[in-house]
DNA sequence: TTGTACGCGTTATCAG
DNA sequence: CTGATAACGCGTACAA
């Protein structure tokens, strides 16, 4: 900067002015100000002007792991509106080790953050967070929110801010519906004609709770509950596997089955073609998030897709907006593919 | 700092010195100092440090995506390692869009980043960054480095970095062994009694060419050469499964197939199963990469790993490092599920 | 063994 | 409309 303002012979002060269009600076110096910045590739020092400016446009987040695909596209929506609102997101991934989750909160700190997004990390940092004065928005929370809260956000879409003192941060929710989608996973199966259901249900966690609940209420709506609810020991694959094997050695076709997540729904795919079932003919499957794998499973995986992207974009939003949503809840989307059809169809088309 | 040095009533110089462990502080003060920042929660303020030392420990990192899994696993490998030595990954995914690539450089000048890390972006941005004098490396290059230097690295491991003026800086290159993957592959299937080949390759990038290199040399070397090789119109799953069920069409099984990557390997066992034939029993199919979903398809995929994890890690290690490798090529590792078995065995077993 | 003093590159305040 | 000047928090040469 110096060397700017001693090329036009003119004070840094003016250069700094003029480089911000500062409408205070006549146009013509403003002009040879950027000209003569751009010949000498002149780069704003972005620690100097944190030092100065405590206003640091760091937003920092924390997610498990980055190699799952579903947290992936919520890094790509972060990360793009972030950009688009002039912000430089740090990620850091935990790996599930609960003390780099301590450590990323230690470094967001020393580079003087303000904004953090949590993806589903334990509920602990988050609440650290905003005892250090942060903006946090977490998504996809796995238990912060009480249910009935989320529920009610499920059928009204959005809680408005509260409305106590304004000026005291708290953790704003992004949420995926998963009430909504487990119904609507449900539903179809129902619309499509099935009258025997299966549900393989997750880990104990606020998705799979609620994705229970949808199963539940679509079927009571349709006069068809009770219907069995399948429970994995443990949220491997193989575990998944074995719990459906189990089931569908005493069981008959047709058969529907609503799957909590995808990697469940190819679990039960697998269990299916092991065991002799044929999908979607003799087993129909749906399952929940629509991650990129989907698409490839053999056959195609129907599934209720979560709107990753936005999720991510929505949190970044919640996070610099000061008067955000206290809790935002998005609607999952029907993909249909070819793993559910109507019963005894002979043609899976 | 100054809370800190006040409380002590000693000199903020010190405190620095003593948060540093330096030895010419008495262990008294280190001590005492150590202990009231602490107790205030005494952050050190990174862009302060970096003002005063130039040294910013940041390195940026720049990718196509991290949605689609292998990146990912890259990037996990690229963050531990930076943490391990006390860096600080600057991430930015590109999307492809070239125009976000220029724009991740600007955003890691400003940040004063002067070290780079590249999974496969356009060959553009290396070169603009050693112009700007930063320590780069590359990931899996696409085109940077000549064919024939990668196949003399491919056989010998590794080359030393080159001998001229050590000061400058140039491109480190780290990358996975595909010639030597595809001759891993290829053998394999040779070695299960494989007469019968064909390689559906990939497009016109580096990593391609010298997979389908592997899968000639070893068929070559087993007298087996010529062996058909199916060309995909594009980049796209459907247009890879068009090309292989073309091809199905017009040959009888048993058959084995090498496939450029293990997406490409999942196509095929679309088109082979819309064909009617069964993979392992009359079609046997290798990939290469190991993508987390390579475990789930069904059945599952045999292929050829690649140590995404230390891919990364290896090329922080280049960046730091200043006498680091020329080029290094790490080996592929064969992972046998069950996509490939013996021609014409019954049990795929 | 410790303190003093300066400067890193910016921006904000206050004068002019 | 523009220029001096101070200060952000830290590290380090130099002096004590």
């Amino acid at each position: 900067m110096k060397d700017v303002a001693a090329q036009l012979g003119v004070s840094t002060a003016t250069v700094s002015r003029a480089l911000k269009d500062d409408p205070a600076i006549s146009l013509a110096t403003r002009q040879a100000v950027a000209e003569v910045a751009q010949r000498v590739q002149y780069r704003p020092s972005a620690a100097a002007r944190r030092l100065r400016t405590k206003s640091t446009s760091l937003i920092g987040v924390v997610m498990q792991s980055v190699g799952d695909g579903y947290i992936g596209a919520v890094v790509l929506g972060i990360q793009s509106r972030a950009r688009e609102l002039g912000y430089q997101p740090l990620f850091f991934a935990t790996e599930g080790q609960s003390d780099l989750e301590a450590q990323a909160l230690e470094v967001f700190l020393s580079e003087q953050v303000t904004e953090l997004i949590t993806v589903s990390p334990s509920a602990s940092v988050p609440r650290q967070a905003v005892a250090e004065g942060l903006h946090v928005a977490v998504i996809n929370s796995d238990e912060a929110v009480p249910a009935r809260r989320i529920e009610r956000a499920a059928t009204g879409r959005t809680l408005p801010a509260e409305t106590g003192r304004g000026a005291e941060p708290m953790i704003k929710h992004i949420a995926f519906d998963d009430l909504g989608a487990g119904r609507l996973a449900t539903t179809h199966l129902i619309e499509l004609g099935h009258q025997r259901f299966v549900h393989l249900r997750g880990p104990n966690v606020r998705s799979s709770l609620l994705r229970l609940l949808g199963y539940r209420q679509a079927l009571t709506e349709a006069a068809l509950w009770p219907q069995p609810v399948l429970t994995a020991a443990e949220p491997f694959m193989q575990s998944r596997e074995a719990a459906v094997t189990g089931f569908l050695e005493a069981a008959k076709p047709p058969l529907a089955m609503v799957a909590y997540d995808d990697m469940s729904a190819v679990a039960a795919l697998h269990a299916a073609h092991r065991a002799g079932w044929r999908v979607p003919q003799d087993l129909s499957v749906i399952g929940i998030d629509d991650i990129q794998f989907a698409a490839y499973t053999n056959p195609g995986l129907t599934t209720v897709a979560q709107p990753k992207h936005r999720l991510g974009a929505l949190a970044v939003d919640a996070v610099t907006e000061r008067d955000a949503a206290e809790v935002t809840v998005l609607d999952g989307e029907l993909v249909i593919r070819e793993s559910a059809s109507a019963p005894n169809s002979g043609d899976p088309q």
